[in-house]
DNA sequence: TGTCTGCTATTGTCCAAGACAAAAGGAGAT
DNA sequence: ATCTCCTTTTGTCTTGGACAATAGCAGACA
C-alpha cells in the first residue's frame, strides 16, 4: 500500500504497473505460470519487488512490445533475456544496425540518404547528448532549409522511426524519447503557426485525431502541416478521441475527411473495430482516411477506409479532391 | 474484453475505470457493499455498465474528489446525488454557481471577475459553437492584452476549471473539450515561443513532467510559461514519465527541481506513491515541486515535497530561490 | 510455391470473497 | 478550542479459478 520506507530498493505492485506499464493481474499471472518475476514478501504478506527485476521488467516489456511473447521469454535465465534486448531487432532490416562502433563521435552511418541535411545519427546523437536546445535549432534551420513539406517526409518521419526503434533495442532512454518528441512537437507547431490561415473551401475539411489507447500525437502534427500546406482546412482534436464523439465532432464541425493517425502501440484488433465502427456511424459523404506506422495498415484493407501509407499519399489525396470534389454542393 | 460494439450503450469495467478514474476493485468492492453501481451482466457474465450509471459515477467522483464521502453518497438515490453535485460548487464559493437558470442560452454567470478582459462564458460560448477560429483569435489577443503571467494564472487557469466543471456536469461534449485544449496549447505554446531563450544560470534548473496516468499536459506549458517569465530555464517530457525516468533525466539535465503536475483524473493514492518514490530516489539537494488542481494536494504534505497550490506560488518560490540559491555550487 | 482453414496453445483480463492497513469521524478530556 | 483514543469506513491487496481472444502451426488446396 505505502512504498515510502521500502522504496529504496523494493516496489509494491502498484508501483511495478506504474513504471512498466504491465497490470497488476498480468505480474500475478505470470508469477504464477512462468516463476517470474519472482517478488518477495514484505511485513504485510504482499508483494515486494527487487529493483534489478523490475528493470528486466522493462527490458520484458520492450521485448514484448517488438513482438516476442511472454512464454519463451519469461522462461529465460536473466542474462539472456538481456542479451536478447541487446541484440535483436525489432522487426526488419537488421542491416542498418552498426555494431555499436567505438569510433567515438561523430561517426556517420552509411544508410543516411544523401538528401538529408543532416543525418539521422546525428540527431541521434543530440537526443543522447541531451542537449535539447541545440536539437531544437537543428531541427528549426533544417525546416527552414528544406521547407515544410520536406522537413516533415523526410527528415521527421524517418527520423521518428529511428527513435523509435533505437528506443526499442534499449539505446534511448524514455525520457529522452519523451524529449525528442517535445521539440519536434515545438518546431512542428511553430511551423504551422507560421502559415497563412487557410482559405475557407480551398480544400476538404480535415478532422484529426487518434483512437483511444493511441498516446502518439506526432503524426497528428505532421498530418496537419501537409493538409495545411495544401491549404486544406484542418481542425485537430489531439490525442485520443472516442470514436462517438468524433462522429459528434465531424458534424459540428462539417468535416469531409476525418483522418486518424495510428502508430501502433495499439492492439490491432481495437484499431480495426474502431475503424469500423467510425466507417459506421460517419454519412457516407464523409472520408475515412487512416494512417502512421502501425503495421497492420499496409496488410489489411477496410470497406470505405482509405489507407494513407505515407505522407504523399495524403498530399495526393488532397490535390486530387482540390480538382474533383466529390461532393460540390 | 473487446468494447466497441457495446460501446452505444453499456462500458465494460475497464472502459469505466478509464472514463471515470474510479478503479476497477473499488468499483467491485462499491457494489458488494453498497449495491451501486448495479452492472447488468453481458452474455460472458461479465459486468456491463449502462451509460446512466457511468454518468452518475462521473458524478460521484467529482463529488468525492471535492470531499464527500462513498458511504454517504452511494446510498442515496441517483436523482438527489445529481441534486447535491448541481448545488455543491466543487470547493470554494458556492455563491458563483446559479441554479442551472433556465433562461435558456447566452445565459451570463456573475461570478466572472470584473478583471477579465472577457469573461469565462464567453469562452464557453465560442467553445460550444465549435468556432476554434474565434477562440484561439480570442485567447491570441487576450494574450497580447494581459501579457502571459496574467494570461496564464487569471485567463487559461480559470478556464480550465470551468472547462472541466462543465464536461464533468455533461455540458460539454468530450470533442470539444479535447478543441478547446488544443487552441489553449498553440496559444502558449507560440507565447513560449516567443520568449527569449533563458539564460543560463538566471534561476534552477527546472525539469517538467507528469507521472503515468496523468495525461493532461495544459499544466506543464502553464509552469513553462510562468518558469521562463522568471528566467529559468526549463526543460518539458511532456506527458506521463515514469518515475525512474523522471529521476535519470532529472540527473541527465543536471535539474535543481523536478515539477509535477497533476490534475487530480488520477486516483490520489498513486500521487502519493509517486511522489514519495520520486522524493527517496532524487539526491536531496534536487527540489521537488507538485501543483495542479489535484484536491488531495491541498489536504495532505509530504515531506521533501514542496506544494504549489497556485502558480504564483512558483513565481515566488523561483524569485527566492533567485536571490538565494540552496546550493551555490 | 503461396494462401486459406481449422486446431491448439498461449495469454490477458475478469470474477469471487476475504483480509487488513490507513484515513476519517466522533467522543471525551484537558 | 485542541489533543487523544476508539470505531467505522474505505481502498487495495490477496488467492485460485475461468474463459475469450490471439497467435502459431499443420495440413489441405490451388
Amino acid at each position: 500500500m505505502n512504498d515510502a520506507f521500502r522504496s529504496g530498493r523494493h516496489l509494491s505492485i502498484a508501483a511495478v504497473e506504474r513504471e512498466t506499464g504491465i497490470g497488476k493481474d498480468t505480474l500475478r499471472v505470470w508469477e504464477r505460470r512462468y516463476g517470474f518475476p519472482a517478488p518477495g514478501r514484505d511485513a504485510f504478506g504482499e508483494r515486494s519487488y527487487p529493483q534489478d527485476q523490475v528493470d528486466l521488467l522493462r527490458v520484458v516489456k520492450r521485448l514484448l512490445d517488438a513482438g516476442q511473447r511472454p512464454g519463451r521469454l519469461l522462461r529465460l535465465p536473466a542474462a539472456q533475456i538481456v542479451a536478447l534486448a541487446d541484440a535483436a531487432a525489432p522487426s526488419q532490416s537488421p542491416s542498418s544496425l552498426m555494431p555499436a562502433s567505438a569510433g567515438g563521435r561523430g561517426t556517420r552511418e552509411p544508410g543516411a540518404s544523401a538528401s538529408d541535411p543532416v543525418s539521422v545519427t546525428t540527431y541521434l546523437e543530440m537526443i543522447r547528448r541531451h542537449d535539447a536546445a541545440a536539437l531544437r535549432q537543428a531541427l528549426g534551420s533544417a525546416l527552414a532549409r528544406m521547407g515544410a513539406e520536406r522537413f516533415v517526409c523526410q527528415l521527421v518521419a524517418p527520423l521518428n522511426v529511428a527513435v523509435g526503434e533505437a528506443w526499442s533495442r534499449g539505446r534511448l532512454e524514455v525520457f529522452e524519447e519523451h524529449s525528442y518528441t517535445e521539440e519536434v512537437q515545438v518546431v512542428m507547431r511553430q511551423a504551422i503557426a507560421q502559415m497563412p490561415a487557410p482559405a475557407q473551401g480551398a480544400g476538404p475539411r480535415v478532422l484529426l485525431s487518434t483512437f483511444p489507447g493511441e498516446s502518439h500525437g506526432l503524426g497528428l502534427l505532421m498530418v496537419e502541416i501537409i493538409c495545411r500546406l495544401e491549404g486544406a482546412p484542418c481542425v485537430s482534436l489531439g490525442v485520443q478521441t472516442p470514436v462517438l464523439d468524433l462522429v459528434r465532432a465531424a458534424q459540428a464541425h462539417a468535416a469531409d475527411v476525418v483522418a486518424i493517425s495510428a502508430s501502433g502501440i495499439q492492439p490491432g484488433q481495437q484499431l480495426i473495430d474502431a475503424l469500423t465502427e467510425l466507417r459506421a456511424r460517419l454519412p457516407a459523404a464523409t472520408a475515412v482516411w487512416a494512417g502512421g506506422n502501425a503495421a497492420f495498415l499496409r496488410r489489411r484493407t477496410l470497406p470505405g477506409v482509405q489507407v494513407m501509407p505515407t505522407l504523399q499519399h495524403i498530399a495526393e489525396a488532397l490535390g486530387h479532391w482540390r480538382e474533383t470534389p466529390p461532393d460540390a454542393n
